[in-house]
DNA sequence: CAAAATACGTAACATAAGATACAGCGTCCC
DNA sequence: GGGACGCTGTATCTTATGTTACGTATTTTG
């Protein structure tokens, strides 16, 4: 079977003639780079004309250029999302002890990948500063996250507040919400229309919104000031919030660090309780 | 300095209006496809208008949108070409970020070295054998854990209930727990003596209980039929759950697969509910 | 060696892409 | 509360990209 389109593309070299031939080598030379190119920096780069690509493309199986572009950017896709980390990955030598452990740990790795220090930095510093109240709030199997996160927020700072219960009971809630709070809402698909319908009208009140969603974004990041976009993808009928679940981790580390590296009095007042 | 365009987005994104800003989130949330495609593929994935993304291209100081996309281009040559720079990069190279996450990634490792397959196999068929019902609990602040995977176990299974609210109410549940019940029990330092209670009283009446714990293992583990012990130090001020959260991922997708695998009428329910 | 078939490039075309002008709207500041 | 500023989207325009038609060159085959 063949599954990517270099295999595709020699398989059928052979077959080519020699304008054609020239073009799926210079784009094998350097796959898939110059095929995501126009046409023309195609054609030059492989110093043929125009039609030639095209002809070549349309060998391949594909209807016109754009649809053979999109069959590239469909496979980088996969290939960014799942790292080749099984190749560079120490524990897989193993065996096959857990492949959703495999899959959660490059998705880790990968959400890691696409967030900053200064992202995570600039919303530590958000939850951190003590302006407002903070309200947290997830989705029906994302709401344990937020109660997490709210369990340790809580403890080291005052007003942090998780919503909880019906629909009903937390949009009473916005009344006590304005420009200087915080609202952190886990939402992932399939996202949840009340929670929307709630983060706009939060954003309506002013309320900074952070985000806590999986790689393709629930509606809410239109309202959202930050935006975390876990990977979810493992092999179960379920996705996985592990990803979302360490960045949260990792987020209520650096806001405690803020606080202690700022003298809060609560902080002291914690240690010397524990 | 500036190497990848991500960073300079990054850089960037606070001085950016909010539109603009949604722009930025959705190509970083898979960077760099989204700037791969058009204007009007990437407006619609932002949902803002072609303008706009144009504008915000224009803000990181390309001169059109051509010329960013060939940075974006350039920008990938390089990385495809050296596959180490993939693994050192922005958000992994330093920082105060990468000390958290790949002592998280350790633990992980670490706490399903110490897991054989039979023992998750075991725990998988015990939680899906349905011959009495499943209770799940969980201390201050694995409680959410406890939820976590009790609204996805409720989902496929029926009997599933979380133990919520404070201590004398489950314990007035014990009533309803005999020898054909499990009960789950998430237990981290420093253990609650009410939680410790609770488990003895549940194994007098000949419940069988699985505890998530820390290597140290709880008090309750003197009481288990199953005993998990992940790993939980990190460089912070507090402990993580993470890898317990991933083996209960883990559970969840197991005992989930063997129902399907039994042709359990529920799960077909379930599927066509979807 | 000649004729046919195929391959290839030039040039004109149609389409879709990116760019721009402008008006409406919200926001901030005085 | 009013005016100015800045942001955003709609509609229009322009550019350049992909596509096609056709003639020439090249190879293949009888």
């Amino acid at each position: 079977m063949i599954s990517s389109i270099a295999e595709l593309i020699s398989d059928r070299i052979d077959a080519m003639p020699a304008g054609e031939r020239r073009a799926a080598q210079t784009l094998i030379a350097n796959y898939p780079l110059t095929g995501l190119k126009t046409v023309a920096e195609f054609s030059a780069a492989a110093g043929v004309s125009s039609p030639t690509i095209l002809r070549f493309v349309a060998r391949l199986g594909f209807q016109n250029y754009p649809e053979f572009q999109s069959a590239l950017q469909d496979e980088l896709a996969a290939q960014l999302q799942s790292p080749a980390s099984r190749t560079l990955n120490p524990s897989s030598a193993g065996g096959a002890v857990s492949p959703m452990l495999e899959a959660t740990l490059d998705n880790m790795r990968e959400t890691f990948r696409h967030l900053t220090d200064k992202q995570l930095a600039d919303i530590a510093a958000r939850l951190a500063e003590r302006r407002g109240k903070t309200f947290l709030i997830g989705g029906r199997f994302t709401d344990p996250l937020a109660r997490y996160m709210a369990a340790h927020l809580a403890l080291i700072q005052p007003e942090v507040y998780h919503l909880a219960g019906q629909e009903s009971i937390w949009r009473d809630r916005l009344i006590d919400m304005g420009k200087r709070d915080v609202l952190v809402i886990f939402d992932i698909r399939r996202y949840q229309e009340s929670l929307v319908r709630f983060a706009e009208k939060a954003h309506q009140r002013g309320v900074q919104i952070i985000l806590f969603t999986d790689q393709w974004l629930s509606p809410i990041a239109r309202f959202a000031r930050h935006v975390i976009a876990g990977r979810t993808a493992v092999p179960s009928a379920w996705d996985s919030s592990a990803a979302l679940f360490v960045v949260a981790e990792t987020l209520i580390a650096a806001v405690t660090r803020q606080l202690e590296a700022a003298g809060a009095k609560r902080i002291r007042d914690l240690e010397s309780l524990r």
